[in-house]
DNA sequence: CTAAATAACGAAAACGGTTTCGTCAAATGT
DNA sequence: ACATTTGACGAAACCGTTTTCGTTATTTAG
């Protein structure tokens, strides 16, 4: 039965045959050279033999092998994504949708994603030469932009390709006129002033914001949304309402708890992360504050986990596929040279219902009193742990 | 001052000047063929021209280019990771440490991660075939290992290198002795084991267990380490305490609240996941029960989130930064011909103590009643939604 | 002491592309 | 009609490696 004598059966060798640029050439009995010039758009070949060796090409199934290219050109046809792996990201509610999103985009256009890690900015300028060096990656994305970011810095000035997730921010109040940068970001400060004006529309007068590590511009950017928010609204704007720097969960009820101990306490309180409005939940069930009646608040990013807390927390989510897909898809257009007509790309955030804000149950008068009887009620090691405020 | 006229200014070059194989062996006088073969250890090069090489090599940093080198040997020193982005994975426990882990070994081995995502595992098999006909990978991590797992299958079918988070499993209770297949894995089986023993130290007797979705090897392995467990312990095992294929919160409520419907129900109960495991806070919310007292579960993932609940999640947690580490380790050295000692490594999960478990402060018969009571007393839509078992 | 084997290296041909030239016909200018 | 430009292509160099194949000295065997 069996006559082949080569080894017919076995492993299906799938990798078996790739169809190089010269067989593609031969078939159309033209040059490589040619076939190469055709194929990259060169002007000295004619249309009709552009137009011969395409068709050919997309039938015989060729695609050029990006290595080969690689060596002569010095472009991989590859983005690089490095991961901070020293940064706090508690609850990693960053990483799987936006590298869904980046791959997947990346790979429709025939290029590839590599990804490395960091454990320092410093760790971070020896990855990126080594990867540009070896010639790995021709750009890269830069996600959690900071306020003097020397990831940007240093890409620039080694003037490699890079697009960023979010936005530069120069001083307190000023974005960087750097029309060079490429940028994709959420909408924060209109989703922070919607959430301002969704607390007054509930009812609320004095409402509080809890704000992010400042060394992010997106904690910049979202304090300005409060504020103009509260500008909009009318409302007075409290310094004594505003808290700042806040990273963690534990922080986040320091910080609810400051606000809730001032003399005339917010009844809303809007915070810069989901993360950070946890510690809501921790004081709430603490002092037992009902949130979405005592207390209401919202929050932003969307994870999916705030939807499991009760009541689920009112936030506002950001579409981390759509960013990675767009991020991918602006820097590779930048490193082939494509002119963008908008430099800066922002998508607003999708404002997710739950169950955490609502017309306030109390005034502020009578949550503050709440609040201290329930502390002097409560054995409260919380507020001995704690301590004084700044 | 400055009379250099060649830009001294200007942006920093430092993708200026890689040193090549030709500089290198100009520099000692002898042809690049001798260099690439002292570098990779061909015996037809003399011991004192290897040592030379390799020092003047370190010396001058001498990094072949690995896309050079590919298209030669059709090997790139590169690792891939597939995502599966049709998959269902709520809450991003999965993705950071681990991929930290994998592309913080691989660069230290001077190896390269590529990452791609897939949306069906006909889409995979589609990426696979490009990403090895264009040589951009030599091999795969494939994460979560399905019980017949088409990726692996297919993998092994094509001769491509690949190593398993995870382990192989044939059918309801045989491992595959597939010896060929490279395995890291945690051992759920000793964890789950101790769970149980744990919950029976506590004084429990009547303990429940709530499975993975059946698709999933661990699925296998965790109820094993459950049934094992209370072998050991010497306690009955109740097949009307024991639920399978549960894999989101909401069915991790129906499933907790199933186990409490029964005639005899469990005084503690031990979840397969992290995730799941959040069903018993909505069920112990709604009908007013106290978890670690009324009612004790644990869980497995050791999720960050797990902590910020209250009372925090009792888990085991499992080292995904190690796990991606390791991984890629073997991938490389099997994919470079080393052979193993083991085919096959586990590591064991911490325990993570936190408030969900202890002494039972109902028997099963109290806590049945009670239950039963709360549903009554309650408006109870809950009860409504789930309807019937199965 | 000569013939054969071996050790250690260099020359050059791959690998799969891109890019620089040179060439030759056709088109254009005068 | 002749000189010149242009258009379209092929030949060959090139990118940075690896790998094959000679080619020499130097050993070893007989």
């Amino acid at each position: 039965m069996e006559e082949n004598q080569v080894r017919s059966d076995g492993p299906i060798r799938l990798l078996s045959r790739r169809v190089t640029i010269s067989q593609l050439a031969d078939s159309l009995s033209v040059s490589k050279g040619t076939v190469s010039k055709a194929l990259n758009g060169y002007s000295d070949v004619s249309g009709r033999t552009k137009a011969r060796v395409a068709e050919a090409a997309r039938k015989m199934g060729y695609r050029p092998l990006s290595h080969a290219q690689a060596i002569r050109t010095g472009r991989s046809r590859s983005i690089g994504l490095v991961i901070q792996a020293d940064e706090y990201d508690g609850y990693n509610l960053f990483l799987r949708d936006f590298l869904a999103g980046i791959s997947q985009s990346t790979s429709e256009m025939g290029w590839t994603l590599t990804v490395a890690s960091s454990n320092s900015y410093q760790d971070f300028q020896q990855v990126v030469c080594r990867m540009v060096e070896q010639r790995k990656v021709d750009g890269f994305i830069l996600p959690r932009i900071l306020v003097h970011d020397p990831r940007y810095a240093l890409l620039k000035r080694m003037e490699i390709p890079s697009v960023l997730f979010g936005r530069l921010w120069e001083s307190e109040d000023d974005l960087i006129a750097d029309s060079e940068a490429i940028c994709y970001d959420i909408d924060g400060e209109l989703a922070f002033a919607e959430a301002v004006l969704r607390m007054q529309k509930h009812g609320h007068t004095r409402i509080g914001f809890v704000g992010a590590p400042s060394e992010y511009t997106y904690a910049h950017i979202r304090r300005n949304g409060y504020i103009f928010g509260m500008e909009k609204a009318g409302l007075e704007i409290d310094d004594k309402l505003i808290v700042s720097d806040i990273r963690t969960r534990k922080n986040g009820a320091q910080a609810t708890q400051w606000l809730l101990e001032t003399e005339e306490p917010p009844t809303a309180i809007i915070f810069a992360t989901d993360e950070i409005a946890m510690g809501a939940y921790t004081v709430a069930s603490q002092f037992n504050l009902s949130l979405g009646h005592d207390l209401s608040i919202s929050a932003y990013d969307g994870a999916a986990w705030g939807r499991i807390m009760s009541p689920a927390l009112t936030s506002y989510q950001v579409d981390m596929g759509k960013a990675g897909r767009r991020l991918s898809s602006l820097l590779i257009g930048h490193i082939e040279g494509k002119k963008l007509d908008d430099q800066e790309e922002i998508a607003p955030a999708k404002f997710i219902r739950g169950g955490t804000d609502g017309p306030p149950a109390l005034s502020s008068y009578e949550l503050g009193r709440k609040f201290r009887r329930s502390v002097n009620g409560n054995g409260s090691q919380l507020v001995r742990q704690i301590g004084e405020r700044q």
